[in-house]
DNA sequence: TTTAAAATTTTACGCGCGTAATAAAAATTG
DNA sequence: CAATTTTTATTACGCGCGTAAAATTTTAAA
């Protein structure tokens, strides 16, 4: 690296022997020049370590290379997996990625939004908080930037939308738990944030009905983030109140359960399928936790891969105006059943 | 709000009846204009919804309000949960948080410094990946920015730190573990990625030393992050083979410990302090999930909070010159002994 | 009311790059 | 080899805003 500092592409153009108009084809598209005029620029670029500015790329660039992408609730494991494969991914395309937090809190989300438009993305994957979401702000996003929603719809909106198949991952799981043992009861929110939770209740229902079985829901109080503490305390006080004691108990995610195992284990509750269990605990999600509570938790996976994989590709159809890229299409991934020790 | 749309600050000045160099002024810092003016601009505001282009300020501005937030892992909700307090008081600072995560890979690591330079930041929060972090690139990204070390210092570099006491915080758990039951064995991994490990160990040899003990310590292989892997295969190994089977066991961090709580519960190894419990067994750092676990997980909880505020705080001193901007303090916070049921 | 101080307006230039148009050079074709 | 196509160079303008300097207006002080 030479000491001579470059600080602009008119002085990369000078040491680099090649005209600033094509320096700019080169760092918009290195694939645009001449083979030998790309190896020039990047023997260079050996020697002088330019980089252009940020800033005035985008300022002129019809559209920058930034993909916003909004999750609700970053400090969940869950959210930040499925946002590091979706990094990755958009990083491969050659573009930047922009993570946000919406930090379970509707007024972040919209915070967001708003801190969004000013990155001009070129496109925005966005998994909404859900129930608590400002519509009319998420549906301006969408008509503003090509945007892809992922993990939990917003069906009001109509739009394109990639996500898991809560109604099937629930029926296989209701399936094995019938087949297998006491048929389970259901626990859930009175108020959950997050609207799959509503297609998992009615997917609950509808399956017990097919076996001619009653269904049983415990709707517990709660209405923040903080599921695990949410499972605990109101599973304490179920089992205290001899409400749950035996059979099967479905929760309607893997983070409620988590709580609620350690609040059985406190109990002295035995769960499990073996013989001295006195009941069977099930989740949904296949939390990156769910493998170490104890007993492990049997659940129902997203196919993550999938899901971050065809968001990515969606929303880049988008944005090439390619034949799959229709905006108003829904896109669901069925579940698979995890067989652990709790269930 | 007008139909009329404002696409830049010319026309704003326009519609507003304010000059644009004093629109400047004041979207540079609202107070810095007269509050008639102020109020002038900001109904203008509310008619019109005009933002300032991003990129255009950021070009010619001497400092962006960009404020880099690096941290090793995302996905472990521990860092997940100080990048969201740090975010929040940056936001508050009146600065935009941009947050990168490592991924527990240096070559990631490297890559968000290099990306951290296009962003121009104000200022940077860094918890290096330690261990594995390229030290020459870490080195001249604090001299090129204003940068703040936190979680984990890189002590060669001799540069402003903020931290957790991992010293006196395994020693009081140490001491709370030899005053109240057996004492403690240590585990961790042979190559911890993080050089905290490296002071708890030698603290736990210390204390030991210091109550007349042997110190005995189990450094089981694995390299990567998924410590709760970790601590729960190599557990499985350490309670078969029978070299963990009673008395007490110290992790050196809640996550392996979690993992190993997984194991012990599946091999029938009773955790606690009640009787009837094989063993104790203890963590460090009040992780997230170490509430839940079977049973409650007994820890050193950093201080989350001081931590994050003076990290913050330490970095505008540095912006601002202040007094406070010394940029080879090293700063560490105690911890504080969380008892719970497992030790 | 006069005077000084503070805030705003006017004018003008620059930031670093995208990009269009035309001319020149290089590579490809037959 | 000449004719054609592709690529690069030259020139020039614009993006939206920061910011400096001088002129003007507004406010505060005396």
């Amino acid at each position: 690296m030479s000491d001579t500092t470059i600080k602009n592409m008119e002085e990369f153009a000078v040491v680099s022997g090649i005209s600033r108009p094509t320096l700019s084809k080169y760092f918009n598209d290195p694939e645009s020049v001449r083979q030998s005029t790309k190896a020039k620029i990047e023997a260079a670029l050996e020697l002088h370590a330019y980089r252009p500015n940020m800033y005035a790329m985008n300022q002129n660039r019809r559209s920058t290379r930034n993909i916003g992408i909004i999750v609700p609730f970053l400090a969940d494991p869950f959210f930040a997996e499925i946002a590091r494969n979706i990094e990755n991914l958009v990083i491969n395309e050659g573009y930047r990625p922009i993570l946000l937090s919406s930090h379970g809190d509707p007024r972040q989300e919209v915070e967001n939004l708003i801190s969004l438009r000013d990155i001009k993305p070129a496109g925005v994957l966005l998994a909404p908080l859900g129930r608590a979401s400002n519509i009319a702000e998420v549906g301006e996003l969408c008509s503003e930037f090509p945007t892809v929603l992922f993990d939990c719809n917003i069906e009001s909106l109509n739009h394109a939308f990639v996500g898991h198949n809560n109604t099937q991952a629930t029926d296989i799981m209701v399936d094995y738990l019938v087949r297998t043992g006491e048929p389970p009861v259901y626990f859930e929110m009175k108020k959950p944030p997050n609207p799959n939770a509503n297609k998992r209740r009615l997917s609950y229902i509808n399956s017990m009905e097919r076996h001619g079985l009653e269904s049983s829901i415990f709707s517990v109080d709660g209405e923040s983030w903080n599921f695990e503490e949410i499972g605990y305390s109101r599973g304490k006080e179920l089992i205290s109140s001899k409400d749950i004691t035996n059979g099967t108990v479905l929760f309607t995610n893997d983070r409620l359960a988590i709580g609620f195992l350690a609040a059985a284990y406190e109990m002295g509750l035995r769960v499990g399928r073996g013989n001295g269990c006195a009941l069977r605990v099930a989740g949904h999600d296949n939390h990156p936790y769910s493998r170490f509570t104890c007993p492990a938790l049997t659940t129902v996976s997203h196919d993550y891969d999938a899901i971050s994989r065809t968001s990515v590709t969606r929303l880049f159809d988008l944005l090439e105006n390619r034949e799959g890229g229709d905006s108003t299409d829904e896109q669901l991934f069925p579940g698979k059943l995890i067989m652990r020790d709790s269930a």
